[in-house]
DNA sequence: AAAAAATGAGTGAACGCTCACTTGACTTCG
DNA sequence: CGAAGTCAAGTGAGCGTTCACTCATTTTTT
Protein backbone atom coordinates (compact mmCIF):
# COMPACT_ATOMS: atom_id res chain seq x y z
CA UNK A 1 0.00 0.00 0.00
CA UNK A 2 3.21 2.36 0.79
CA UNK A 3 4.65 1.16 -2.12
CA UNK A 4 2.62 2.27 -4.61
CA UNK A 5 2.48 5.83 -3.53
CA UNK A 6 6.52 5.76 -3.32
CA UNK A 7 6.75 5.25 -6.68
CA UNK A 8 9.54 7.60 -8.70
CA UNK A 9 7.67 9.94 -10.79
CA UNK A 10 8.80 11.07 -14.08
CA UNK A 11 9.51 14.60 -14.86
CA UNK A 12 6.30 15.52 -15.97
CA UNK A 13 7.00 17.77 -19.16
CA UNK A 14 4.78 20.60 -19.38
CA UNK A 15 4.11 19.97 -23.09
CA UNK A 16 1.07 19.61 -24.96
CA UNK A 17 -1.01 16.48 -23.68
CA UNK A 18 -3.09 16.43 -26.27
CA UNK A 19 -0.34 14.08 -28.47
CA UNK A 20 -0.58 10.62 -27.78
CA UNK A 21 3.03 11.21 -25.94
CA UNK A 22 3.13 7.60 -26.71
CA UNK A 23 6.17 6.34 -24.62
CA UNK A 24 4.98 7.99 -21.54
CA UNK A 25 4.58 5.30 -18.44
CA UNK A 26 0.70 5.53 -17.51
CA UNK A 27 1.05 5.06 -13.21
CA UNK A 28 -2.37 3.89 -12.47
CA UNK A 29 -4.60 5.31 -9.91
CA UNK A 30 -7.05 2.19 -9.75
CA UNK A 31 -5.54 -0.22 -12.41
CA UNK A 32 -1.91 -2.17 -12.59
CA UNK A 33 0.59 0.11 -14.62
CA UNK A 34 0.16 0.07 -18.73
CA UNK A 35 -3.66 -1.40 -18.87
CA UNK A 36 -5.89 1.05 -20.69
CA UNK A 37 -7.53 1.73 -17.71
CA UNK A 38 -3.98 2.96 -16.13
CA UNK A 39 -3.84 5.21 -19.33
CA UNK A 40 -7.50 6.11 -19.08
CA UNK A 41 -6.79 7.39 -15.86
CA UNK A 42 -3.32 8.79 -15.44
CA UNK A 43 -4.36 11.29 -18.56
CA UNK A 44 -7.80 12.03 -17.16
CA UNK A 45 -6.01 12.80 -14.06
CA UNK A 46 -3.15 15.15 -15.45
CA UNK A 47 -5.99 16.64 -17.45
CA UNK A 48 -8.15 17.16 -15.13
CA UNK A 49 -5.89 18.70 -12.25
CA UNK A 50 -4.58 21.17 -14.74
CA UNK A 51 -8.29 22.44 -16.14
CA UNK A 52 -10.60 21.23 -13.85
CA UNK A 53 -13.29 17.94 -14.49
CA UNK A 54 -16.12 20.07 -16.47
CA UNK A 55 -13.15 22.30 -18.95
CA UNK A 56 -12.24 18.55 -20.16
CA UNK A 57 -14.04 16.09 -22.45
CA UNK A 58 -14.00 12.61 -23.01
CA UNK A 59 -12.36 12.89 -26.58
CA UNK A 60 -9.38 14.73 -25.20
CA UNK A 61 -8.93 12.33 -22.30
CA UNK A 62 -9.21 9.04 -25.04
CA UNK A 63 -6.80 11.16 -27.48
CA UNK A 64 -4.75 11.98 -24.59
CA UNK A 65 -4.72 8.38 -23.54
CA UNK A 66 -4.22 6.84 -27.08
CA UNK A 67 -7.01 4.81 -26.73
CA UNK A 68 -10.37 5.31 -28.35
CA UNK A 69 -13.55 7.24 -26.41
CA UNK A 70 -15.40 4.18 -26.06
CA UNK A 71 -12.69 2.14 -24.14
CA UNK A 72 -13.37 4.87 -21.31
CA UNK A 73 -16.86 3.28 -20.59
CA UNK A 74 -16.06 -0.62 -20.77
CA UNK A 75 -13.81 0.78 -17.40
CA UNK A 76 -16.08 3.46 -16.11
CA UNK A 77 -20.31 3.95 -16.27
CA UNK A 78 -18.87 7.65 -17.43
CA UNK A 79 -16.90 10.75 -17.16
CA UNK A 80 -18.14 11.50 -13.55
CA UNK A 81 -17.49 8.24 -12.30
CA UNK A 82 -13.94 8.27 -13.21
CA UNK A 83 -13.76 11.82 -11.41
CA UNK A 84 -15.42 10.53 -8.14
CA UNK A 85 -13.65 7.13 -8.26
CA UNK A 86 -9.94 9.23 -9.02
CA UNK A 87 -10.77 11.74 -6.23
CA UNK A 88 -11.77 8.52 -3.76
CA UNK A 89 -8.94 6.96 -4.37
CA UNK A 90 -6.47 9.22 -3.29
CA UNK A 91 -8.71 10.43 -0.70
CA UNK A 92 -7.84 7.13 1.09
CA UNK A 93 -4.33 6.86 0.01
CA UNK A 94 -4.16 9.98 1.57
CA UNK A 95 -5.78 8.77 5.01
CA UNK A 96 -3.32 5.86 4.67
CA UNK A 97 -0.46 7.94 4.41
CA UNK A 98 -1.45 10.03 7.50
CA UNK A 99 -2.33 6.93 9.59
CA UNK A 100 1.23 5.70 9.14
CA UNK A 101 3.31 7.91 9.60
CA UNK A 102 1.68 9.23 12.51
CA UNK A 103 2.38 5.58 13.73
CA UNK A 104 5.91 6.00 14.58
CA UNK A 105 7.16 7.84 17.25
CA UNK A 106 4.95 8.84 19.99
CA UNK A 107 5.40 12.71 20.70
CA UNK A 108 2.88 14.59 19.02
CA UNK A 109 5.42 16.72 17.87
CA UNK A 110 7.67 13.88 16.13
CA UNK A 111 3.95 12.90 14.58
CA UNK A 112 3.24 16.20 13.23
CA UNK A 113 6.32 16.33 11.30
CA UNK A 114 6.06 12.97 10.01
CA UNK A 115 2.86 13.66 8.63
CA UNK A 116 3.97 16.48 6.75
CA UNK A 117 6.99 15.50 5.23
CA UNK A 118 4.21 12.51 4.10
CA UNK A 119 1.89 15.31 2.35
CA UNK A 120 5.20 17.23 0.96
CA UNK A 121 6.46 14.06 -0.45
CA UNK A 122 2.96 13.07 -2.00
CA UNK A 123 2.89 16.10 -3.42
CA UNK A 124 6.39 16.40 -5.28
CA UNK A 125 6.39 12.84 -6.12
CA UNK A 126 3.01 13.33 -7.57
CA UNK A 127 1.98 16.55 -8.14
CA UNK A 128 -1.33 15.91 -10.63
CA UNK A 129 -2.38 13.57 -8.17
CA UNK A 130 -2.32 15.87 -4.93
CA UNK A 131 -3.47 19.06 -6.62
CA UNK A 132 -6.27 17.08 -8.09
CA UNK A 133 -7.51 15.95 -5.05
CA UNK A 134 -6.18 19.70 -3.34
CA UNK A 135 -8.82 21.27 -5.84
CA UNK A 136 -11.63 18.84 -6.39
CA UNK A 137 -12.31 18.14 -2.90
CA UNK A 138 -15.46 20.42 -2.70
CA UNK A 139 -16.66 18.52 -5.92
CA UNK A 140 -16.92 15.63 -3.88
CA UNK A 141 -17.03 15.66 -0.61
CA UNK A 142 -20.28 17.49 0.20
CA UNK A 143 -21.98 14.54 -2.08
CA UNK A 144 -20.69 12.37 0.58
CA UNK A 145 -22.15 14.25 3.33
CA UNK A 146 -24.58 11.29 4.29
CA UNK A 147 -21.94 8.52 4.17
CA UNK A 148 -19.45 11.01 5.72
CA UNK A 149 -19.96 10.44 9.06
CA UNK A 150 -19.30 6.80 9.29
CA UNK A 151 -16.26 7.33 6.76
CA UNK A 152 -12.93 7.11 9.00
CA UNK A 153 -11.04 6.68 5.96
CA UNK A 154 -10.26 10.21 5.37
CA UNK A 155 -6.87 12.42 5.76
CA UNK A 156 -9.01 14.91 7.72
CA UNK A 157 -10.75 12.28 10.47
CA UNK A 158 -7.11 10.54 10.81
CA UNK A 159 -5.72 13.83 11.54
CA UNK A 160 -8.35 14.34 14.22
CA UNK A 161 -7.72 10.99 15.57
CA UNK A 162 -4.04 11.38 16.20
CA UNK A 163 -4.67 14.85 17.81
CA UNK A 164 -7.36 13.29 20.26
CA UNK A 165 -5.13 10.50 21.21
CA UNK A 166 -2.17 12.97 21.72
CA UNK A 167 -4.94 14.90 23.74
CA UNK A 168 -5.82 12.08 25.67
CA UNK A 169 -2.21 11.38 26.53
CA UNK A 170 -1.37 14.55 27.67
CA UNK A 171 0.47 15.61 24.60
CA UNK A 172 -1.73 18.76 23.80
CA UNK A 173 -4.36 20.82 25.46
CA UNK A 174 -7.76 19.57 25.45
CA UNK A 175 -9.50 21.19 22.45
CA UNK A 176 -11.93 20.90 19.28
CA UNK A 177 -9.83 18.60 18.02
CA UNK A 178 -11.96 18.66 14.34
CA UNK A 179 -10.90 22.54 14.70
CA UNK A 180 -7.20 21.81 15.09
CA UNK A 181 -7.23 19.28 12.84
CA UNK A 182 -8.95 21.54 10.07
CA UNK A 183 -6.78 24.50 10.85
CA UNK A 184 -2.97 22.23 11.04
CA UNK A 185 -4.36 20.88 7.24
CA UNK A 186 -4.81 24.51 6.16
CA UNK A 187 -1.08 25.51 7.45
CA UNK A 188 0.20 22.85 4.51
CA UNK A 189 -2.78 23.05 2.47
CA UNK A 190 -2.74 26.64 1.82
CA UNK A 191 0.70 27.05 0.52
CA UNK A 192 0.34 23.65 -1.75
CA UNK A 193 -2.47 26.06 -3.21
CA UNK A 194 -0.44 28.83 -3.88
CA UNK A 195 1.97 27.01 -5.57
CA UNK A 196 -0.97 25.93 -7.98
CA UNK A 197 -1.40 29.57 -8.28
CA UNK A 198 2.44 30.44 -9.19
CA UNK A 199 2.64 32.62 -5.75
CA UNK A 200 5.68 29.92 -4.47
CA UNK A 201 7.96 27.97 -6.17
CA UNK A 202 10.25 25.15 -5.52
CA UNK A 203 9.02 21.82 -4.00
CA UNK A 204 6.93 21.29 -0.96
CA UNK A 205 9.59 19.58 0.47
CA UNK A 206 12.33 22.27 1.07
CA UNK A 207 9.60 23.86 2.88
CA UNK A 208 8.78 21.19 5.21
CA UNK A 209 10.50 22.42 8.19
CA UNK A 210 8.75 25.54 8.15
CA UNK A 211 5.50 24.22 7.53
CA UNK A 212 6.21 21.35 10.28
CA UNK A 213 7.04 24.26 13.14
CA UNK A 214 3.66 25.93 12.12
CA UNK A 215 1.92 23.02 12.54
CA UNK A 216 3.06 22.20 15.81
CA UNK A 217 2.22 25.68 17.19
CA UNK A 218 -1.38 25.59 15.87
CA UNK A 219 -1.76 22.68 17.68
CA UNK A 220 -0.29 23.93 20.68
CA UNK A 221 -2.07 27.05 20.93
CA UNK B 1 -16.19 51.61 0.94
CA UNK B 2 -16.15 49.46 4.12
CA UNK B 3 -20.07 50.59 4.66
CA UNK B 4 -20.96 48.75 1.50
CA UNK B 5 -19.48 45.54 3.07
CA UNK B 6 -21.09 45.82 6.50
CA UNK B 7 -24.76 45.39 5.14
CA UNK B 8 -26.83 43.52 7.21
CA UNK B 9 -27.43 40.37 5.51
CA UNK B 10 -30.63 38.57 5.70
CA UNK B 11 -31.13 35.04 7.05
CA UNK B 12 -30.14 33.07 3.53
CA UNK B 13 -33.41 30.17 3.80
CA UNK B 14 -32.26 26.90 2.26
CA UNK B 15 -34.95 26.72 -0.25
CA UNK B 16 -34.81 26.05 -3.44
CA UNK B 17 -33.37 29.12 -5.25
CA UNK B 18 -34.62 28.17 -8.72
CA UNK B 19 -38.03 29.56 -7.55
CA UNK B 20 -38.45 33.86 -8.16
CA UNK B 21 -38.47 34.21 -4.27
CA UNK B 22 -40.03 37.46 -5.43
CA UNK B 23 -39.58 38.80 -2.19
CA UNK B 24 -35.91 39.32 -1.18
CA UNK B 25 -33.74 41.98 -1.69
CA UNK B 26 -31.40 41.44 -4.01
CA UNK B 27 -27.80 42.83 -2.22
CA UNK B 28 -25.41 43.73 -5.79
CA UNK B 29 -22.39 42.86 -5.74
CA UNK B 30 -21.06 45.50 -8.39
CA UNK B 31 -24.58 47.16 -8.79
CA UNK B 32 -27.05 49.33 -7.01
CA UNK B 33 -29.29 47.26 -4.71
CA UNK B 34 -33.20 46.62 -6.59
CA UNK B 35 -31.60 47.15 -9.94
CA UNK B 36 -31.88 43.97 -12.40
CA UNK B 37 -28.08 43.51 -13.16
CA UNK B 38 -28.15 43.65 -8.55
CA UNK B 39 -30.56 40.61 -8.84
CA UNK B 40 -28.60 38.86 -11.66
CA UNK B 41 -25.52 39.24 -9.74
CA UNK B 42 -27.12 37.75 -6.32
CA UNK B 43 -28.77 34.51 -7.92
CA UNK B 44 -25.95 33.87 -10.07
CA UNK B 45 -23.96 34.33 -6.65
CA UNK B 46 -26.03 32.58 -5.01
CA UNK B 47 -26.40 29.55 -7.13
CA UNK B 48 -22.56 29.57 -8.49
CA UNK B 49 -21.60 28.68 -4.60
CA UNK B 50 -23.96 26.33 -4.26
CA UNK B 51 -23.41 24.17 -7.10
CA UNK B 52 -20.25 25.60 -9.16
CA UNK B 53 -20.38 27.87 -11.95
CA UNK B 54 -20.47 25.00 -14.86
CA UNK B 55 -23.23 23.72 -13.32
CA UNK B 56 -25.74 26.77 -13.34
CA UNK B 57 -27.37 27.65 -16.67
CA UNK B 58 -27.37 30.84 -18.19
CA UNK B 59 -31.48 29.97 -17.77
CA UNK B 60 -31.36 29.06 -13.97
CA UNK B 61 -29.74 32.51 -13.41
CA UNK B 62 -32.39 34.07 -15.15
CA UNK B 63 -34.90 31.96 -14.22
CA UNK B 64 -33.71 32.33 -10.26
CA UNK B 65 -33.38 36.41 -10.71
CA UNK B 66 -36.72 36.69 -12.49
CA UNK B 67 -35.65 38.78 -15.55
CA UNK B 68 -35.22 37.05 -18.89
CA UNK B 69 -32.37 35.94 -19.96
CA UNK B 70 -31.27 38.19 -22.52
CA UNK B 71 -31.32 40.25 -19.70
CA UNK B 72 -27.73 39.24 -18.67
CA UNK B 73 -26.38 40.09 -21.69
CA UNK B 74 -27.72 43.38 -21.65
CA UNK B 75 -25.25 43.68 -18.82
CA UNK B 76 -22.15 40.96 -19.21
CA UNK B 77 -21.20 39.51 -22.49
CA UNK B 78 -21.40 36.20 -21.03
CA UNK B 79 -21.79 34.08 -18.01
CA UNK B 80 -18.10 33.38 -17.88
CA UNK B 81 -17.14 37.04 -17.46
CA UNK B 82 -20.02 37.37 -14.83
CA UNK B 83 -18.35 34.64 -12.83
CA UNK B 84 -15.15 36.32 -13.42
CA UNK B 85 -16.69 39.66 -12.13
CA UNK B 86 -18.21 38.80 -9.03
CA UNK B 87 -14.99 36.92 -8.09
CA UNK B 88 -12.16 40.24 -8.61
CA UNK B 89 -14.84 42.76 -6.76
CA UNK B 90 -15.27 40.09 -4.02
CA UNK B 91 -11.25 39.68 -4.44
CA UNK B 92 -10.52 43.64 -3.96
CA UNK B 93 -12.86 43.77 -0.99
CA UNK B 94 -11.37 41.27 0.87
CA UNK B 95 -7.70 43.20 0.56
CA UNK B 96 -9.28 46.29 1.40
CA UNK B 97 -11.06 44.67 4.57
CA UNK B 98 -8.18 43.33 5.28
CA UNK B 99 -5.86 46.35 4.88
CA UNK B 100 -8.40 48.21 6.90
CA UNK B 101 -8.30 46.09 9.84
CA UNK B 102 -4.76 46.00 10.30
CA UNK B 103 -4.31 49.74 10.01
CA UNK B 104 -5.82 50.20 13.96
CA UNK B 105 -3.49 48.91 16.75
CA UNK B 106 0.42 48.64 15.88
CA UNK B 107 1.30 45.04 17.41
CA UNK B 108 1.04 42.47 15.40
CA UNK B 109 -1.21 40.08 17.40
CA UNK B 110 -3.70 42.80 17.50
CA UNK B 111 -3.88 43.36 13.96
CA UNK B 112 -3.98 39.27 13.61
CA UNK B 113 -6.80 39.65 15.53
CA UNK B 114 -8.73 42.28 13.71
CA UNK B 115 -8.03 40.42 10.21
CA UNK B 116 -9.46 37.56 11.62
CA UNK B 117 -12.28 38.86 13.12
CA UNK B 118 -13.13 40.03 9.96
CA UNK B 119 -12.61 37.40 7.88
CA UNK B 120 -15.29 35.95 10.34
CA UNK B 121 -17.58 38.47 10.36
CA UNK B 122 -17.73 38.64 6.13
CA UNK B 123 -18.06 34.87 6.34
CA UNK B 124 -20.75 35.19 8.35
CA UNK B 125 -22.78 38.22 6.77
CA UNK B 126 -22.82 36.91 3.51
CA UNK B 127 -21.81 33.77 3.53
CA UNK B 128 -22.55 32.82 -0.75
CA UNK B 129 -20.04 35.84 -1.04
CA UNK B 130 -17.38 34.17 1.24
CA UNK B 131 -17.77 30.73 0.02
CA UNK B 132 -17.90 31.55 -3.51
CA UNK B 133 -14.50 33.36 -3.23
CA UNK B 134 -13.55 30.15 -1.70
CA UNK B 135 -14.23 27.71 -3.64
CA UNK B 136 -13.78 29.52 -7.09
CA UNK B 137 -10.59 30.97 -6.09
CA UNK B 138 -8.40 28.31 -8.15
CA UNK B 139 -10.68 28.71 -11.35
CA UNK B 140 -9.75 32.31 -11.97
CA UNK B 141 -6.46 33.07 -9.69
CA UNK B 142 -4.30 31.33 -12.11
CA UNK B 143 -5.57 33.08 -15.12
CA UNK B 144 -4.22 36.84 -13.91
CA UNK B 145 -1.00 35.05 -13.37
CA UNK B 146 1.05 38.00 -15.65
CA UNK B 147 -0.96 40.67 -13.91
CA UNK B 148 -0.74 38.86 -10.57
CA UNK B 149 2.52 40.04 -9.68
CA UNK B 150 2.27 43.62 -10.32
CA UNK B 151 -1.45 43.03 -8.58
CA UNK B 152 -1.27 44.64 -4.82
CA UNK B 153 -4.86 44.49 -4.90
CA UNK B 154 -5.44 40.96 -3.47
CA UNK B 155 -5.66 39.53 0.51
CA UNK B 156 -3.01 37.62 0.17
CA UNK B 157 -0.36 40.34 -0.64
CA UNK B 158 -2.07 42.71 2.23
CA UNK B 159 -1.86 39.90 4.47
CA UNK B 160 1.79 39.54 3.75
CA UNK B 161 1.96 42.86 3.62
CA UNK B 162 1.28 43.55 6.78
CA UNK B 163 3.73 40.47 8.35
CA UNK B 164 6.32 42.31 6.40
CA UNK B 165 5.68 45.25 8.53
CA UNK B 166 6.13 43.48 11.44
CA UNK B 167 9.01 41.87 10.84
CA UNK B 168 10.30 45.31 9.94
CA UNK B 169 9.77 46.67 13.27
CA UNK B 170 10.99 43.86 15.16
CA UNK B 171 7.53 42.44 15.75
CA UNK B 172 7.58 39.56 14.21
CA UNK B 173 11.26 37.03 13.58
CA UNK B 174 12.52 37.90 10.36
CA UNK B 175 11.14 35.28 7.65
CA UNK B 176 9.48 34.48 4.54
CA UNK B 177 6.64 36.83 4.61
CA UNK B 178 4.75 35.64 1.43
CA UNK B 179 4.47 31.53 2.93
CA UNK B 180 4.03 33.07 6.41
CA UNK B 181 0.86 34.48 4.75
CA UNK B 182 -0.22 31.35 2.94
CA UNK B 183 0.12 29.11 6.24
CA UNK B 184 -1.85 32.10 8.42
CA UNK B 185 -5.04 32.34 6.09
CA UNK B 186 -4.65 28.71 5.68
CA UNK B 187 -5.66 28.53 9.44
CA UNK B 188 -8.69 30.74 8.97
CA UNK B 189 -9.64 29.19 5.14
CA UNK B 190 -9.41 25.09 5.88
CA UNK B 191 -11.80 25.78 8.90
CA UNK B 192 -14.09 27.96 6.31
CA UNK B 193 -13.75 24.75 3.66
CA UNK B 194 -14.78 22.25 6.30
CA UNK B 195 -17.91 24.63 7.16
CA UNK B 196 -18.86 24.02 3.19
CA UNK B 197 -18.21 20.06 3.39
CA UNK B 198 -20.84 20.31 6.74
CA UNK B 199 -17.76 19.18 8.92
CA UNK B 200 -18.18 22.30 11.42
CA UNK B 201 -21.61 23.77 11.95
CA UNK B 202 -21.90 27.18 13.65
CA UNK B 203 -20.82 30.66 12.68
CA UNK B 204 -17.02 31.31 11.91
CA UNK B 205 -17.25 33.83 14.54
CA UNK B 206 -17.54 31.61 17.17
CA UNK B 207 -14.19 30.16 16.52
CA UNK B 208 -12.67 33.66 16.15
CA UNK B 209 -11.23 33.23 19.30
CA UNK B 210 -9.15 29.80 18.57
CA UNK B 211 -8.62 30.73 15.27
CA UNK B 212 -6.59 34.31 16.04
CA UNK B 213 -4.42 32.18 19.07
CA UNK B 214 -3.43 29.61 16.10
CA UNK B 215 -2.88 32.71 13.14
CA UNK B 216 -0.72 34.61 16.14
CA UNK B 217 0.94 31.60 17.06
CA UNK B 218 1.80 30.72 13.11
CA UNK B 219 2.86 34.07 12.71
CA UNK B 220 5.56 33.59 15.52
CA UNK B 221 6.73 30.03 14.80
C1' DA C 1 -13.64 -20.23 -32.52
C1' DA C 2 -15.40 -18.02 -28.79
C1' DA C 3 -14.89 -14.19 -25.61
C1' DA C 4 -13.15 -9.90 -24.37
C1' DA C 5 -11.46 -5.51 -25.53
C1' DA C 6 -11.30 -1.69 -28.32
C1' DT C 7 -12.94 1.30 -32.03
C1' DG C 8 -15.00 5.69 -33.80
C1' DA C 9 -18.86 7.48 -36.47
C1' DG C 10 -23.13 8.67 -35.00
C1' DT C 11 -27.02 10.58 -31.82
C1' DG C 12 -29.83 13.33 -29.01
C1' DA C 13 -30.00 16.56 -25.58
C1' DA C 14 -28.41 20.59 -23.44
C1' DC C 15 -26.27 24.83 -23.41
C1' DG C 16 -24.47 29.60 -24.30
C1' DC C 17 -25.67 33.08 -26.90
C1' DT C 18 -28.37 35.98 -30.61
C1' DC C 19 -31.74 38.89 -32.42
C1' DA C 20 -36.15 40.66 -33.95
C1' DC C 21 -39.35 42.58 -31.19
C1' DT C 22 -41.85 45.05 -27.05
C1' DT C 23 -42.11 48.40 -23.51
C1' DG C 24 -41.92 52.75 -21.23
C1' DA C 25 -39.67 56.98 -20.11
C1' DC C 26 -38.02 61.04 -22.06
C1' DT C 27 -37.22 64.57 -25.85
C1' DT C 28 -38.36 67.14 -29.94
C1' DC C 29 -41.20 69.82 -32.72
C1' DG C 30 -45.48 71.57 -35.25
C1' DC D 1 -50.33 70.41 -25.86
C1' DG D 2 -49.92 66.01 -28.13
C1' DA D 3 -47.98 63.34 -31.90
C1' DA D 4 -43.81 61.48 -33.42
C1' DG D 5 -39.28 60.02 -32.60
C1' DT D 6 -35.38 58.22 -29.79
C1' DC D 7 -33.21 55.29 -26.75
C1' DA D 8 -32.09 52.08 -23.13
C1' DA D 9 -33.84 48.05 -21.03
C1' DG D 10 -35.87 43.80 -21.28
C1' DT D 11 -37.93 39.60 -23.63
C1' DG D 12 -37.86 34.70 -25.10
C1' DA D 13 -38.06 31.61 -29.11
C1' DG D 14 -34.65 29.76 -31.71
C1' DC D 15 -29.86 28.78 -33.59
C1' DG D 16 -25.51 26.48 -33.91
C1' DT D 17 -22.38 23.99 -31.46
C1' DT D 18 -20.55 21.00 -28.25
C1' DC D 19 -20.34 16.99 -25.65
C1' DA D 20 -21.31 12.74 -23.04
C1' DC D 21 -22.59 8.61 -24.34
C1' DT D 22 -24.02 4.36 -27.67
C1' DC D 23 -23.45 0.47 -30.58
C1' DA D 24 -22.46 -2.14 -34.79
C1' DT D 25 -18.20 -3.58 -36.13
C1' DT D 26 -13.34 -4.93 -35.97
C1' DT D 27 -9.22 -6.46 -33.51
C1' DT D 28 -6.93 -8.96 -29.92
C1' DT D 29 -6.62 -12.48 -26.54
C1' DT D 30 -7.41 -16.96 -24.75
Amino acid sequence: MQDQLMQQAEPMEPSEPAQPAAEEKARGVTAPDGTTKAKIERAALVMFAEHGVDAVTTREIASASGVSEGALYRHYPGKERLAETLFFTIHKRLAAEVRFAASEGAPVHEQARAVVRAYCRIADEDWPLFSYHLLTTHRFLPRAAEAQRADTDNPVAAVAAVIEAAMGRGDLPEGDSELKAAMALGVVLQPALHKVYGRIDGSLSSLEDELSNAVIAVLRS
